[in-house]
DNA sequence: TTATGGATCTTCT
DNA sequence: GAAGATCCATAAA
C-alpha cells in the first residue's frame, strides 16, 4: 500500500470495500479502479499541490480520501505512497456481495448492474460521503478493506481513465476482465 | 436510442 | 467566473 498508485491499483481488485454506518453492513467486490499519482499526473487532484480539500491524499496510505465533484456526486480513493506523497487510487465500481437491499433502498428505483458500476454511484449505494474523509481502511470500524478474491493478471485489463480531460493517454484504468459491473465497455 | 440540462461544491484562473 | 476524476431524468429523434 505504501507504494505508488501505479503498483496498488492492480492489487485493490478482489479486495472488499465495506461500510457500517447506523449499524447496516453494505458490501461490494472491487472490480474496476483507476490510478492517480502524485507527480506529472495532470489529472490528479494533487498535481497543483496540496489544498484543504485534497490534504487527505497527502496522507498516510490505506486512508479514505472522499472528493465531491460535479455539485452532487461523491467519489472514494483509497490513498497510496507514504506520507507526503499525494498519490491515490479512485474506485471506480464494485460488485456488491452483502446488505443489497440497504444498497437498492439508497439507489432508488435503480435496478440490476446499475446500482453500482460508477464512482458516484456505489458511494451512494455504500452510504459514503464526507463523513468518512480520513477513515484508515484497515483499521476503521465504518469503512474499510480486506483481501477476497484472488485476481490472477491474467484476468486484469488496462486501459486509458474515464471521464477526463487531461493526461488521457495514460492507460491507468484496471478493471476486471468480463466482469458486468464495471462502469464503461 | 441518443442528446441535453440540471444539480450546485471546491479550487483555480 | 469557470470547470471538473458524474450520473440521472427528461426530451427529442
Amino acid at each position: 500500500m505504501e507504494q505508488g498508485a501505479l503498483k496498488v491499483a492492480p492489487y485493490l481488485l478482489g479486495m472488499k470495500l465495506s461500510t457500517r454506518l447506523d449499524g447496516r453492513v453494505t458490501s461490494g467486490i472491487i472490480v474496476e479502479v483507476e490510478a492517480y499519482e502524485a507527480k506529472g499526473d495532470e489529472a490528479s487532484h494533487t498535481f497543483r499541490g496540496e489544498t484543504k480539500r485534497n490534504k487527505i491524499m497527502f496522507g498516510a496510505a490505506g486512508l479514505c480520501y472522499v472528493y465531491f465533484t460535479y455539485g452532487m456526486h461523491y467519489c472514494v480513493n483509497v490513498v497510496t505512497g507514504k506520507q507526503g506523497v499525494g498519490s491515490a487510487v479512485l474506485i471506480r465500481a464494485i460488485e456488491p456481495i452483502q446488505g443489497e437491499k440497504i444498497m437498492l433502498n439508497r439507489r432508488k428505483r435503480v435496478e440490476g448492474t446499475r446500482i453500482t458500476n460508477g464512482p458516484a454511484k456505489l458511494t451512494q449505494a455504500l452510504g459514503i460521503d464526507k463523513e468518512l474523509l480520513g477513515e484508515d481502511l484497515l483499521s476503521s470500524k465504518r469503512i474499510w478493506l480486506e483481501p477476497f478474491r484472488k485476481v490472477t493478471k491474467s484476468e486484469i485489463t488496462r486501459s486509458a481513465r474515464i471521464g477526463i480531460s487531461k493526461a488521457k493517454e495514460l492507460e491507468w484504468r484496471f478493471y476486471i476482465k468480463d466482469n458486468a459491473w464495471v462502469s464503461k465497455s
